[in-house]
DNA sequence: TAGATTGTTAATCGATTAACAATC
DNA sequence: TAGATTGTTAATCGATTAACAATC
């Protein structure tokens, strides 16, 4: 599809564009060029041009960018014209607040089905699902085919739950565990969230003094 | 302190890092050698010791390191040795769910006090903290001087609370709002949690076939 | 046309990997 | 002492920035 191997760096500001593209959008911006869109997200106006370069020729000379057709093109590659079925594993606070949260459909997933192994949040609602029981998710996934997984639950169940939904056809994982999944299977899509070495990252940066 | 300024690639491996000498303590190794936890990690030796010398020499050669006394060692670094104040602002969803579920004091911090605006969240229990008014915000900051505080608020309200916060002497943000503190100041410590970005990401991964 | 701004190549900068002398 | 493994310098690789010809 795309030229060549796209970087990780570009890939991480990809969304960050979408974003800012949509607010400029909301705010009237018909086009922008790179020079502005730089200032305006702290980035360097040649970075920006390379980024989109990796993927096409957006742009005009003379002119710049189109707001809205450059936020299209850029949604196209994030695939958020589609919906990856998606579900979630472990109902706790967190997985609960991240199933209310977030806005699944504008971010290319559909989220199709909650599980949990606590009998007290069983059969709980959350927006429009209710919280299944773990054991019904063998039969879920041959029914309904999801294709992405949170991971919401203890990291000593991670590792079991992992390979099961992979053998059910889960190829792409949000991973809030500390379960390395990556380093198990390299041929998923992973994608972490650690909270926790976030948090620790920011106690670096309080007690060192090389702010910048 | 440290000897020059520490890239932000290598401050991002030492919560990591941190997390498996813990592990591996528990798991009563004493030692180990830059190449098995390489191996161990998915990292280079090479990269290993590299990062370990930004700090200083903890290993010893023909030897490796002392796993509980390399441990100690960053989590000095990572100021995990000392718990900064911090307070919570939007004891919604997820902010309950972070007040909740994370351990802040084994991760340099300690959570003092939450606030909300929503009167039906008011007066709620939190762990040990009840949800306060954020009307009470000033007057608590003058009493307690929290040092951080965690943003869980709607973008629209970011701005504002971030200006009041920094002017009650908060000087570090864990920012889970789209509201961009770090371009507006530079001098405060920020980390980053763009959840909505992180999943659009997995996105990408899905629908690009350069898996790698 | 003249001015603006892209797409793209070249130069620079930084991070990772390799190599090896120092030393436990 | 011999073997192992560090700390550190040098080489490589990749990402960012600068420059500029192409072109709208």
């Amino acid at each position: 599809m795309s030229k060549n191997a796209i970087s990780n760096s570009v890939i991480r500001r990809l969304p960050r564009y979408y974003r800012f593209l949509g607010e400029l959008e909301n705010n009237g911006y018909i086009r922008i060029s790179s020079r502005e869109l730089a200032e305006k997200m702290g980035l360097t106006a040649s970075q920006i041009r390379q980024d989109f370069n990796c993927f096409g020729e957006f742009g005009q000379q003379g002119y710049g960018y189109n707001v809205s057709g450059l936020k299209m093109e850029i949604g196209k590659i994030l695939g958020l014209d589609k919906q990856t079925p998606m579900i979630l594993l472990g109902a706790g606070n967190l997985g609960r607040a991240i199933a209310a949260h977030l806005d699944f459909k504008n971010r290319g997933f559909d989220l199709i089905g909650i599980f949990d192994t606590n009998p007290d949040l069983i059969g709980m609602e959350i927006g429009e699902l209710k919280i299944n029981s773990i054991d019904q998710l063998e039969a879920f996934c041959n029914e309904h085919h999801p294709e992405a997984a949170i991971l919401c639950i203890p990291k000593e169940a991670a590792a079991v739950q992992a390979e099961k939904l992979i053998s059910y056809g889960v190829h792409a994982f949000w991973n809030f565990t500390h379960y390395d999944l990556r380093l198990e299977h390299k041929d998923v899509a992973v994608e972490n969230v650690h909270l926790g070495d976030s948090l620790t990252t920011l106690s670096y940066c309080i007690n060192s003094n090389d702010n910048k």
